[in-house]
RNA sequence: UGGGGCGUCGUCAAGUGGCUAAGACACAGGAUUUUGAUUCCUGCAUUCGGAGGUUCGAGUCCUCCCGCCCCAGCCA
């Protein structure tokens, strides 16, 4: 799949690009940025972002930038950076020796805000925040003027730099442009630049007592950079005047911005807020937690960056609001993991089989394919013995009609191996089935005489004396909800989301999984040797997605 | 009821006045299969939020209407 060849991505924004080149626009220069908060962790919502910005930076022999957007010292932490500077890599993407911060333009932007005072465009407001929200209007409402506009040059240069130095506490001051008061757009509304914080830098510690807000550090930002196009989401549409504004009025270089609907997806929270409320609340076990939509949780649980990176060209890039269907990300994992990882034997509710007809301490090493999808990717053997373990789910002592599983009386193939036939169900006291009793026909060994011999079900299973016990994994969405976005927290929580299986019997091969490997876990789906938890020789699995099971389906409708 | 956006199949999404409205996922049938997997066929919008209008011809242009999203942080 990943050498297949796919339609040209093309949406509106990879259009304007090529109307701009073909009109000569910035020399020819295609620069975009990722602009993330260290704030969090970046999540499948941000790799639409960073595909669609380093995408477009590769598509058209351009480049793109990580940028830092850290503003405000008060959520943003170096831990989120470098998690942030790993994912991106992960993903696939390389900027080079350009990481930049917008806190690197800390200087400029002062030097800039004091040009703006200079022209009479901007000046210290001593109003409350609560006192401008009353001063800013309405939506159908002008706001007023503050009593502090029209404060002269020099009061406001001196006092700028009265905040710059520290005077004054956290709040007692803003420094404001001086735009309109009855503007439509609230933005426009004398909008607040920088704000009083005394609070430590993750980069430049105390230097700062204030900080630019986003609408005056952005743009400027963006212009400082070289950037051509400055690609957000739609929430920042309405600042996009503002954003003109900015350039316009310091009279810079002016890249332009445009806005794409962010990614929604089912059955899943994409909002940093309760991102940030499932881990400090610890519904789930930190940021990269198997069940969390973060590119470190995704890709603990198993998630290839190809398989991200195909979901995101797949998923399209429109300005229409829209909430893609998990199941299109889910089949772009199986199509890469179909072809790419290798198929083993492991049972993770164990059910015991003795083949009575088969001698006590006879052991056959049976020949197994690796992955069907590729050949050449050869076999392994695997220890076939008179005791064994298949699926509890793979017994039924009273089958429906159209079960092809085991059952009283009833045969199978177990793969690779022989046809066996159940002969007697043993049960302990309480009733509840322990073993069954099972003869194997010798003539149906894989390869042989009758193996054609046509059954309907075909098991996995493992050689009880050989079995490696481990720890696997279940992992399943988080919420139950479709949109679980919509309401609050605790609402849809899927109380089955993980479940830990500790007597889980695998092949003897999976002894030496090394962190990170993943496997086709025959017939109940792909598997990841877990990253943080597996220990030498005893890995732990995660299941990264299960198989499509249309069994499932069939069962459900009776 | 200010401003900014958006409305094409269950879900994404092409389409920029002219063949029967792409494609993918999902879904439903069927074939192959020592994974009820994969693969392979087949089906799945007489219709583009609605109503008018312009035009030989409209999802595409015009008018009005309806619905949804975003904005009143010293967050980004």
């Amino acid at each position: 799949m990943s050498t297949e060849e796919h339609a040209a991505p093309t949406n509106f924004i990879h259009k304007i690009i090529e109307e701009d080149l073909a009109a000569g626009k910035n020399d020819g220069r295609v620069h975009t940025r990722f602009p993330p908060e260290p704030n969090g962790y970046l999540h499948i919502g941000h790799a639409k972002s960073i595909c669609l910005n380093f995408g477009l930076a590769e598509a058209f022999g351009g480049q793109c930038n990580l940028r830092f957007d850290d503003t405000n010292p008060v959520k943003e932490e170096a831990e989120f950076v470098n998690s942030i500077k790993e994912d991106v890599k992960w993903l696939g993407f390389d900027w080079a020796d350009r990481e930049f911060y917008a806190s690197d333009y800390f200087p400029k932007l002062y030097e800039w805000a004091v040009q703006l005072i200079k022209d009479g465009k901007a000046y210290v407001e001593d109003l409350s925040a609560d006192e401008i929200r009353q001063y800013r209007g309405t939506l159908s409402e002008p706001g007023k003027n503050s009593p502090h506009r029209d404060r002269p040059v020099d009061e406001n240069l001196k006092l700028f730099e009265d905040m710059k130095n520290g005077k004054f506490p956290d709040g007692a001051k803003v420094l404001r442009a001086k735009i309109d008061m009855a503007s439509p757009n609230l933005n426009f509304r004398d909008p607040v630049l920088y704000r009083i914080l005394h609070a430590k830098h993750h980069r430049t510690g105390s230097d700062w007592a204030i900080y630019p807000m986003y609408d005056w550090a952005h743009g400027q930002s963006d212009s400082i950079e070289g950037v051509t196009h400055s690609i957000c989401t739609l929430e920042f549409e309405d600042h996009r005047p503002l954003y003109d504004w900015c350039l316009d009025t310091l009279g810079v270089y002016h890249p332009r911005q445009y806005e794409f609907a962010r990614l929604n997806l089912t059955y899943t929270v994409l909002s940093k807020r309760k991102l940030l409320q499932l881990v400090t609340e610890k519904i789930v076990n930190g940021w990269d937690d198997p069940r969390m939509p973060t590119i470190s949780g995704l890709r603990r649980r198993g998630f290839t960056a190809s398989a991200i990176r195909e979901f995101c060209e797949r998923i399209g890039v429109a300005k229409a609001n829209s909430t893609v269907d998990l199941a299109l990300l889910e089949f772009c994992l199986r199509e890469e993991l179909n072809y790419s990882a290798p198929r083993v034997m492991a049972v993770l509710k164990p059910l015991k089989v003795v083949l009575t007809n088969y001698p006590e301490d006879k052991v056959e090493n049976l020949e197994a394919e690796n992955n069907p999808e590729q050949p050449e990717a050869g076999s392994r053997t695997m220890p076939f013995s008179r005791e064994l373990y298949i699926e509890q789910e793979d017994f039924m002592e009273d089958p429906p009609k159209k079960f092809f599983r085991l059952a009283p009386g009833k045969e199978v193939r177990l793969k690779h191996a022989y046809i066996i036939k159940c002969e007697e169900v043993i049960k302990n006291g309480s009733g509840e089935i322990t073993e069954l009793h099972c003869a194997y026909i010798p003539e149906t060994k894989s390869g042989e005489a009758e193996a054609g011999r046509k059954v309907k079900g075909t098991l996995h299973w493992v050689s009880a004396r050989h079995a490696v016990t481990a720890e696997v994994r279940l992992v399943d969405n988080l919420f139950s909800e479709i949109e679980p976005d919509k309401i609050e927290i605790p609402g849809s929580l899927n109380p089955n989301s993980l479940e830990v299986l500790t007597d889980c019997k695998l092949e003897p091969s999976l002894k030496g999984a090394q962190p990170g490997d993943r496997f086709q876990f025959l017939r109940m789906g792909y598997f990841i040797a877990d990253a943080v938890d597996s220990k030498p020789g005893t890995p732990i699995f995660n299941r990264t997605t299960p198989l499509r099971d249309t069994w499932a389906k069939v069962k459900k409708k009776g």
